[in-house]
DNA sequence: GTTGCAAGACTTGTATCCAACTGGATTCAG
DNA sequence: CTGAATCCAGTTGGATACAAGTCTTGCAAC
């Protein structure tokens, strides 16, 4: 028993996805499967069960007989990423500037008061996440939800997010005050404009902080 | 032995992915796991995998203790359904537009003269298949590309495209040849606005069809 | 005639067992 | 000492056996 409710198979994969998200498992780590099995207590079929959903979202590859690995995005994967994130977030801002209830806005500024107010750190990173998962779900379109939910987990495996320097926290709060100003004034393209800002800002880090990182090795001359 | 490659899982897969958009299983109908098996002659453990695909896949809803079924779209999905595609197509065509080579305009060139000429058929629907993942590719994202792979799948289970009647047909036609002209023109901005102005085009079409079609029982008074 | 309950059939969830394949280590020939 | 071929350990793929839960159906009581 390692999950609070039946499907065991959903509780492993629940389980890896944080672990992925904690960085206990990192790109190139080996998921194999009676180790995961005896680890948990369980059988190998929930284990099988939930790598093959952590394979349908991208975040391992999967080699027929050979077994799992969790797999690492290189850069142009990374750009791809982002160009997403742009194109969906900005569309969910749009959405949402159109259709969201006042209700839903509120609760969307009380969530960015306390990012606003929170110090870099976890804290700062899950009302980040809240922010933006909450305004998704505003757009009221379920397969862009589902789309934006696919993008998150493969993100992932980039690691943590930027938001630990404080310069860069203070740029978020303000971005994101400014995606509100539009939402509440019902202007969708302003919206979506300063969102694509938004995510546009945030690949600028990513790619400030993958600075100096080595080549892949078929390619270090 | 029921596929020509190794995973029996998969191939079960695409199998029930074919056996969807042929219309021999629709909206209701129940997966039973030992039914498959027998039926292909294999073991329950690759159609219980397969199961799970067409679950992430949103085909198939999967009460844990109960089975799993056919999904069904409500009128609100399929509007959103077309929502995605506007916003992921478009996308693809304003990227294309950009960075496709001209070979690869020239294959979908080509995948358009022969849809052109084609008749009102099987053989139109599945150019126009071709015409439009060719297009999604050359916008070269690997995250667009799963993300409309995903919608296109659950495309399957509002039945065969709206292509089947001619006058559609000549429609689709024009609207594939003036983006394939904004795309020569190298014109990122018109190629995503005819390439929106084309699906919501279809997604009249769709909305025309279902016109009469009975409400949900919940909802008939 | 209707409603409540209980037993049984049916279906999925999990565990274990066997088969097939891959990769590496080891050994033997040159 | 180098190279390849072979053998063996390790791992996943698939099948079967068992457990647990859900729905249906029949019966009895009201």
């Amino acid at each position: 028993m390692i999950g609070s409710d039946s499907p065991q198979g959903e509780a492993v994969y629940r389980r890896l996805i944080e672990e992925i998200r904690s960085g206990d498992l990192l790109p190139g780590a080996r998921l194999r499967e009676v180790d995961l099995a005896t680890r948990y207590g369980i059988s190998r079929t929930p284990v099988r069960e939930a790598i093959r959903l952590l394979e349908v979202d991208g975040l391992v590859v999967h080699i027929p007989r050979q077994g799992a690995t969790i797999r690492g995005l290189d850069y142009a994967e990374m750009i791809e990423l982002y160009e997403m994130r742009m194109v969906l977030e900005g569309t969910a801002a749009r959405l949402a500037a159109r259709v969201a209830s006042a209700a839903e806005i509120d609760g969307l500024a009380a969530i960015h008061t306390a990012f606003a107010a929170a110090p870099a750190g976890v804290r700062a990173q899950d009302l980040n996440r809240q922010f933006h998962n909450t305004l998704v779900r505003a757009a009221r379109n379920r397969f862009l939800v589902k789309a934006m939910s696919t993008l998150q987990k493969t993100l992932l495996i980039l690691g943590p997010t930027t938001l630990a320097e404080p310069d860069r926290l203070v740029e978020a709060v303000s971005e994101h005050q400014a995606i509100l100003n539009a939402m509440r004034a019902g202007e969708g393209a302003r919206a979506e404009a300063t969102m694509r800002n938004h995510i546009e800002a945030a690949l600028k880090q990513r790619i400030a902080a993958v600075r100096g990182a080595a080549l892949p090795m078929q390619e270090t001359l």
